[in-house]
DNA sequence: TTCAGTCGTAACCTTTTTGTAATATTCCTA
DNA sequence: TAGGAATATTACAAAAAGGTTACGACTGAA
């Protein structure tokens, strides 16, 4: 490799380890490296200095991968910054559709395009962190999350909250999913939480 | 983005769509793309050709991305190629080190991603240390482990608990998992316990 | 500015988990 | 086969974890 006239390369990714990952491969590689965790954050850095590439994660809370694609384009100033989606594999793509695509269990439906949740039909009212929370657990059912892992996913991994704050939002969360489909949202003893339609019988 | 000196980039995954997606945005953003689906045909293509840059799925069948790294930096004309190694989000890591495959052994499952364990396909309740021991043993097929190795490995090595705590633990564990299984938990008399679907005790 | 909706925390309550000590059993070997 | 050592079991009180509720601080819209 001789020259390397790309040197600005700036990843968005919500995610730490991920956005550390690329940051080391690519600063091995001689890129020089700037992180942003969120769109909004990656919309400032961009003003003041034009990167020579984006990589850009396709699932970040709140504003998306490529509603950040479409900002950059819109602006004169960004539209030619050559972008990288980073998408994911596999189990992700289900992920990735879940952004366009409403997910719906035992008739809790989540439609992430109006961005509203139904019970049997019926509109439920959630506030953004119950909304996100349910989205992230609806999207990965079957998984259980650590409450360090809900607040980097949900709340984003800048913000210092108490673990036990998650606590409360979980109970919110149920309480306004109702009796019908509250005990989808399953306590982890000694980790966090889970969502879970198999309600495996407990074998005694 | 004036010039744009960095052309060529070969892109080594599996999977079409994942391929296809970076593909097209690379080639929206001015780049030459050339594709591998497979770590072999990606080295013989770099011999032919020396691309710019390389964007390598971590994860991919028979020879992972890892591996393929290496091999190319064990090759003076490629040694110097600019890696990307794309890996997926968050939860892919700990799959990578082989961490959350389950465990099964006579219908005894046990599912790190759902912390879950079951048996004949039924929940089993365990208490947190349990499941951490019982991961453990399941992890470690036949070696014995000493309390002491237990100790550190499923209660940390900063906390000091008596030893014979641990043959308490072991009688709970083996309650939890009832008749069927609790005999997959050997004691090793004068060392600890052991995990073995095989009875070699027998012998002597 | 007021009002309703959200949030994060602290406080308090309930349930589960855990460590130990005391007591039974089982093993081995003299 | 008896005795001592190593485990297995049990019971229980303390500690930890999670559930709930209440409340003050914010935020935005009216």
């Amino acid at each position: 490799m001789s020259q390397q006239p790309l040197r600005r390369v700036l990843i968005v990714d919500d995610e730490p380890p991920v956005r550390e990952m690329l940051a080391v491969a690519l600063e091995m590689a001689g890129f020089e490296v700037t992180e942003a965790d969120n769109a909004a954050t990656a919309l400032n850095q961009v003003t003041s200095s034009i990167p020579d590439l984006m990589l850009i994660d396709w699932m970040m809370p709140q504003v998306s991968g490529l509603e950040l694609c479409r900002r950059l384009r819109r602006n004169p100033d960004t539209a030619s910054i050559p972008l990288i989606l980073l998408t994911a594999r596999g189990e992700e793509d289900a992920k990735i559709k879940g952004i366009e695509e409403p997910v719906e269990f035992t008739e809790l439906r989540l439609d992430p395009i109006g961005q509203r949740v139904t019970a049997f039909g019926r509109l439920l009212t959630l506030s953004p962190i119950e909304y996100r929370l349910l989205q992230l657990f609806m999207t990965n059912p079957d998984r259980a999350f650590s409450r360090t892992q809900l607040l980097d996913r949900v709340w984003g991994g800048d913000v210092y909250v108490e673990e036990r704050t998650v606590d409360v939002h979980i109970r919110r969360l149920r309480k306004a999913l109702g009796s019908a489909h509250e005990d989808l949202i399953q306590t982890v003893r000694g980790t966090g939480y889970r969502f879970s339609t198999t309600d495996l019988d407990k074998a005694h």
